[in-house]
DNA sequence: GTCTATACTACGATAGAC
DNA sequence: GTCTATCGTAGTATAGAC
């Protein structure tokens, strides 16, 4: 195993940094200290504070998007598709902690950020309409081929996003409700199965039997 | 109308920002001003930062807490009275589009604030807990009675949580998945009705009929 | 209850030596 | 490519006059 050049080892730092503090919450000193710099020398890798976070949330968005392009390219149904979608973006979100924190924040942080209309601003805002668009255009798919019933495809979308994003974000919080960590293998199991089944089924009983993973 | 008294003034232009900007994103000289104040004189009102926000949190959840301890009073069945806490829910956060923000970042703002044990921090845990546990409550009493399905009650929480707090926390990236505004009044009569077909009917074409408001 | 003045620390960013 | 030194600004908080 190479050792991380700087670059690197600056971007896996202020992830993690961002991911717990947020943008204005983190400070360049103590982000290149952890990094094993003096302050300084971020600036000769990135340009500003807002260059380096756009940077760290475009590397988090490609992460996401490589694994979900595998399921879009699948030859199965809508339904099919969808849950493999769903698992995809559930292993995703759950591969790293800091990722569905970082995605969450950054819906909040635009106005914050002095850096519109540059060009690393432009790629992060392509990958996310990539990301959303393709998965809207799966539940319209849905929808119009009968498959799904007559839902709003952006209604159900939000749903969606806040079923996974939001639930690998919510922290301290959320392993509160859980009464179990959010990111074991078993806890992001059952999550897939889950939200496979409310999104499936809904809430009432059953007129079909559940998904198997769903048998307690 | 009573013009507001420092306090009161102080605590709404203190919602409006850390809604806006998160905890770390909001300085005391800019807030004040805002407020018409200098500087100082918020520490005449609230002795710390921390404790001004704490103060923020606490009053947005009594707002939530009043909407809902009405929805838990009906008489109604448990399906009945989960569809009535999921429109008090989105009532109470479509109400100000402050609520849900200050919420969902109260969430990962936990360990950036300086005031843990404090009677404030404990105030807002306990309405926090309420808010959650009488949710908690009435999936488990739905599962148990057998109206719903086997569900795990925190995961559908959780997904409940995702569907109300963080769609109305979506901000600027939400209004461009919807395409119109989140607050409308007809936009938010929608979002009820999406969120509890789904919750009651899942994705999936319906064996039962969906609820009138769905019919498109 | 609000003000001015001030203390001290940290912020993002730049210049220039090595 | 990293460093030290420095700039100007803004951060929270306090003291004390009015």
């Amino acid at each position: 195993m190479e050792p991380l050049s700087s670059r690197e080892k600056i971007l896996e730092v202020a992830e993690a940094r961002f991911a717990q503090r947020g943008y204005a919450g983190v400070g360049l000193r103590e982000l290149a200290s952890q990094a094993g710099l003096g302050k300084s020398s971020l600036f000769h890798h990135f340009p500003s504070k807002a260059t380096l976070y756009l940077a760290v949330l475009d590397r988090v968005l490609l992460r996401l998007e490589e694994r979900l392009r595998v399921a879009w390219a699948s030859p199965g149904d809508v339904a099919t598709r969808l849950d493999q979608s769903i698992d995809a973006l559930v292993d995703g979100l759950a591969e790293q902690p800091t990722t569905a924190r970082l995605l969450l924040r950054a819906l909040f942080e635009d106005d914050a950020l002095p850096a519109e209309n540059t060009p690393e601003a432009r790629s992060v805002d392509a990958r996310i309409a990539l990301l959303v668009g393709s998965l809207e255009g799966l539940i319209r798919e849905g929808t119009e081929a009968g498959a799904f019933r007559a839902v709003s495809a952006a209604h159900t979308l939000q749903t969606l996003i806040g079923a996974t994003v939001y639930y690998f974000a919510s922290g301290a919080f959320g392993e509160g409700v859980m009464g179990e960590p959010l990111f074991s293998a078993e806890a992001v199991r059952q999550r897939k199965a889950e939200v496979k089944n409310l999104i499936r089924f809904g809430l009432h009983r059953p007129t079909q039997p559940p998904l198997e993973e769903d048998q307690r």
